[in-house]
This record gives C-alpha cells, sequence and structure tokens, in this order.
DNA sequence: CTGAAAGCGCTTACAG
DNA sequence: CTGAAAGCGCTTACAG
C-alpha cells in the first residue's frame, strides 16, 4: 500500500527515509550520521541504509547546517597572485585528506576591490584560513557573519602554518648560491606581486639566511616581465652582483631571458635560481636551477592542520613535511 | 530598559532586528530583501536599515537558503588541467559581476578521482556549469542533491557557451600559420593533458579551420615537457611540418626550447605560436607568438549567460565578446 | 501597509 | 534501543 509515494519531482527527506525503512526520522538521523553514544542494532541500521539507498537520499545540507550550526565547510583564502605552480597537488590532497573527516575545502582568490560580498558570508565556513593575516574589516565581516575559527587568529601572534608560508625554500636558493661562490645577492619578483605577503614572507627567508651566513643582505628587486627586465640586469652586474634568487621560475624566467638577450652567460655572469620547479624551468633554455616543494605532503599537512584548528583539538600538528629539494640545471 | 539584548556571544537574527526597529520580523525580511510587492513607507525602511547596520546584522545563509529553497550559489567546475593564464581575470570579472545580482560564484576543480563527496552536496548550488558535458554518475549526483540547474543540460544537445569554449583562438592561429606560407602544420598539447576537454575542443576548431583553408588536417600531438621534446620536433621536421600550432604558451615555449637546443631556428626551420598571451610567452628567447583572449569580457558574458540559466530567463544573451588578437613575436 | 504563523529539513536533548 | 518534539533562522502565503 503506497503512502504517500515521494514524486519524481520531490527530493527524498529523512523522513521518507524512516518511512521506507520503519524507523522513526531520529533513528534515520543517527544511522547516517554514526552519532556516537548511539547504540543502533545491525538490522535497524542496515534497514536504514539500504533504504537511503533506495531512494537516492542525500541531506539537505542547508537543513543540517542550520540545525547543528556547523556547515563543515573550510574556506581557503588564497593570495591573489601569483597562483603557484604545483597548488593544484597542494589543494587535490587537502581536499581529499579533508573529504575523508566529512568537510568540503572550499577555495577563494579575495579580489583586490573589496565591494563584492565576500564568499563567507554565503557559505558560512566553520573555519577560514588565509596565508597571513587578514584585514581588519575581513575580520569584522567574518565575526558578522558567524564564523567561529579564523586563522591566523586576529588577536594572537600565531606562526603561520609552515604549509602556507614555507621559509625552507628560499633559505636553500640562498645556501646554494652560496655554495656556488656568490656573495652579492639580490632577490626578485615581480612588480605586479608587490602587495602578495607571499613574496615579502619568502623575502624575509632569504634575508635571514644569508645573514646567517655573513653575506650582506639581499635588495628586493621588484622586475617587469613585459619590458625584458634588461635594465634591472644591467645595474645589478654594475652593482657586483653575481647572484639571484628569485620567488619563483617565472620570475628567474625573465630574469634568464634579460641575460641571455644581453648576450651574457648564465651562471658565469649570472646565477639564477627559481623556485617551485614549474614546467618552464625544464623548458627555458638554458636550464634553470630551482626548488622543488613536495606539495603532496604539504597538502596533507594543511588538511591536518585545517582539522585541528576547525574541532579545537590540542596539542601539536602530526604531520611531518620534507623539505624543499635543490633541483640543479644550467642557470647556477 | 534593555530588553534581552542580544550578548556578545550570539549572532543577531531577523528577530532582534525587528525588536531593534519596533517592526514585526517579516517586515525586516521585505526591508533587507526588497520584496516586489511591498510597498514599506520610507521611514520603517530607514529605522529597519538603521537598526541592521547598528547591530551588525547578517541573515544567516543555511537558514535562508533551507526556506527560500535557493542557495544563489553557482558552481563553476573547471577542468583539472591546465589551468589558463588569465583565467584570473576571467574570474574576478565573473563574481563581480554575478555579486551584483546577489549570486556568489565557487569555483571547484574536480579531482580525477572521484571517490571524495563532490561539493555540490555540501554548497547546494543554484547552477552547476562546467566547460563540458558532465559524466552521467556527476549528474546523478547532482540531481540527487537538488541541483536544479544543470549546464551543459544532461539531455539537450545545447552548445556550451562561447564564454567556456572559444574556438576562434585555434582558429586565429591556423589562418596566422597559414598567411606566414605554412601548409604543414600539427596542434601540440602536453601528455599530460590528454584528458582535457578543452585540448580536444581547440584541437577540433583548429582542424576545422584548417580544412575551411584547403590545408591538411593537422595531427594531434601529445608532447612532454620534461624529455625536452626533441624528438617530436625532429619528427616533425622530417616528415615537412613547419608550423605549430599549441594549445598554449607553455606548450609553445616547451616545442620552441626544444627547436632551440637542436640548433634549429624559429621562425626559419619551425614556426612555432601559443595561445593565452601568458608571461612566458614575453621572456622566452626568441619571444613566442600568440593569440590574446578578452579574459574580462568573457568572464562578464559568463555571469550573463549564468544568470540567464539560473533565473531562467528565455532569449539570447546579450553580451558581445570581442574577437581575439593575434600577438606576432620573433617565433613565426 | 504590517503581523502572526506555518514551514523548509535537519539535529539533538529528553523521555520512555 | 527508539520516538515525539523543540528548535535552528529564515521566507512567504495569508489575514487583517
Amino acid at each position: 500500500m503506497a503512502v504517500s509515494e515521494p514524486t519524481a519531482s520531490r527530493r527524498p527527506t529523512a523522513l521518507d527515509v524512516a518511512r521506507e525503512a520503519g524507523v522513526s526520522r531520529a533513528t534515520v538521523g543517527f544511522v547516517l550520521n554514526n552519532t556516537p553514544g548511539q547504540t543502533i542494532p545491525k538490522g535497524t541500521r542496515e534497514r536504514v541504509l539500504q533504504a537511503a539507498e533506495r531512494l537516492g537520499y542525500r541531506p539537505n545540507s542547508a537543513a543540517r547546517t542550520l540545525a547543528s550550526g556547523r556547515s563543515r565547510i573550510i574556506l581557503l583564502v588564497l593570495p591573489d597572485w601569483p597562483i603557484e605552480f604545483r597548488l593544484r597537488n597542494y589543494l587535490d590532497e587537502a581536499s581529499a585528506a579533508l573529504d575523508k573527516a566529512g568537510y568540503s575545502l572550499v577555495t577563494y582568490t579575495r579580489q583586490a576591490d573589496q565591494t563584492a560580498r565576500p564568499l563567507w558570508e554565503a557559505l558560512s565556513p566553520d573555519l577560514v584560513v588565509g596565508p597571513a593575516r587578514f584585514s581588519p574589516s575581513d575580520v569584522a565581516s567574518m565575526l558578522a557573519c558567524g564564523v567561529r575559527r579564523i586563522y591566523p587568529h586576529p588577536d594572537r601572534a600565531e606562526p603561520v602554518d609552515a604549509s602556507l608560508a614555507i621559509s625552507a625554500g628560499p633559505e636553500q636558493q640562498v645556501d646554494h648560491l652560496h655554495e656556488r661562490g656568490h656573495r652579492n645577492l639580490v632577490y626578485a619578483a615581480f612588480a605586479q606581486a608587490h602587495t602578495s605577503s607571499m613574496v615579502t614572507a619568502r623575502y624575509q627567508a632569504a634575508v635571514d639566511r644569508a645573514r646567517t651566513l655573513g653575506l650582506a643582505e639581499p635588495g628586493l628587486e621588484w622586475i617587469d616581465y613585459r619590458d625584458g627586465s634588461g635594465e634591472a640586469v644591467r645595474r645589478w652586474l654594475g652593482a657586483g652582483i653575481t647572484g639571484v634568487a628569485a620567488f619563483n621560475d617565472d620570475v628567474a624566467a625573465a630574469v634568464a631571458g634579460a641575460v641571455v638577450r644581453a648576450g651574457l652567460r648564465m651562471p658565469t655572469d649570472l646565477a639564477v635560481i627559481g623556485h617551485d620547479d614549474a614546467p618552464i624551468a625544464t623548458m627555458f633554455v638554458p636550464g634553470l636551477s630551482t626548488i622543488r616543494i613536495d606539495t603532496v605532503a604539504l597538502g596533507r599537512r594543511f588538511a591536518d592542520f585545517a582539522l585541528h584548528k576547525v574541532e579545537q583539538r590540542p596539542g601539536p600538528i602530526s604531520h611531518n613535511v620534507p623539505g624543499p629539494a635543490l633541483i640543479q640545471r644550467e642557470s647556477t
């Protein structure tokens, strides 16, 4: 006897599943959510699962969020420039790990012009994470939208998670140039990225390392890839610079291109090392030395870290991340 | 007389605003949503808006979604490879335009391994859009999750929106090579991208154009940037190929690198044209000819298109998109 | 023009 | 071990 069969157009609800399985609505919830502290007999559990399967039941996420007060969404705010090569691996790995724990990772590149409604307003994420401190107005907006966890925390001076801002790469660039005999270095980045917090973070790491090695403090040089950067290269050579640590491989390629066009040679006239081991580092002629990061491991670490924050777990984060690897090619 | 002031820890609700403004809850909704058909006196409206402002009220998005049945989220599923340069502009422009209409754009790169819960399950988007047809299981999953609009529509043979799959770029590559006197062409893409629907779409456009011009059908050549691609270049030259249309500038750079390393010259021995006008096209030595797309205009067009779909508007989409521009450098 | 009230589909104490 | 019920914070007919 068919009692109000769900029509084709209506999406089945937990009540439909309960009726189909002959149990109460609450029991359906307990089974489907594996609610701890509830002991459901095997038979009941099976019946519920089969009924859900048969009806193609998917819980309504808005209702769940409203009732539970948690969206199970983690919002990762990415810097708007530059998108790193291999970021894809990082995000895939992080998403997969968070998915296993029942969370969805949404990435969001905040626009420079801040007039648009920020994404956390529409998503009510349980956690918003960024690679650097958020502006006071962003923090206020998140708080007003009910975001309970923000990282980096607006009031605490925590170090940024290692998976988001790694200093080992720039350090290794400086070490490598130093080993190759270079004593006067500059750090190069694209002028288009001068607002990027990642640039300043990496530059700072390079400066600290140079100081430790007893080198002069490398200058931060903003170059423009559109003009060939020839002027900058001539200036550096005039100032006795012999080594360039670049923010990423694109920057390294821009510098290397200027060197080649000026009729100079690498690494004899100028040594250049990039960062990320992007395809261009292989394709460029000459091949570009660079630093390879284990982004898969970093992504996993990010997931651990985010779960730690969102579930308020105390103690340290377990995952170890292998250090970056030097890839030496023809430019150093 | 303070009547149950909202504590610092509680987020204000529409009821708080109503009390603060001295109106009913429903009125608050009418004012804040600009509900058509409701005529609210100016004074009341002002009072409500000021009360909302004063309390820092933000509507709870989950509650709104649950009650209205619409999330006002548009989910754009991106192909997992390759991410186009200038995609950022496209997305920023699209987001801004959609935001003005009250929608949030979320982008989502679907992982190759499909075990994770797809993002549409957590977000309940009003519309899911992708650059190519979704798999039957994806469609089934979207339907089960209550997604009402899917594009491309699973049952209809609509052409993909022009903002997502533009054929004018590949056509212009072929035209340019043809004008420069090349008659035997290949189309090159990275082997790592062989599952990408964008590659096949662009390749098909190039093939169609070659046919129109009376040229032999260009072969689709998969190259690997890691091995220098020297073997492929030698093979092409042996087969009388003189022109290469590349999927993007990275591919063009890989080919160009192989040409340089083989001691050959561009465009004399082989002409190469890329696509996107990415930084690498400027930085590479020699400079790479390429196609520049007006991604800002495309992004705006995508927004128009998405609003059209999500609000079921009939008729054509208004926005005109300027054609791609040829950027000639040293490689052709 | 404004308000009281039902309802969206869940979660989660609280009883039995 | 299971169920009846309140409640999450909105939207939206429906009365007045």
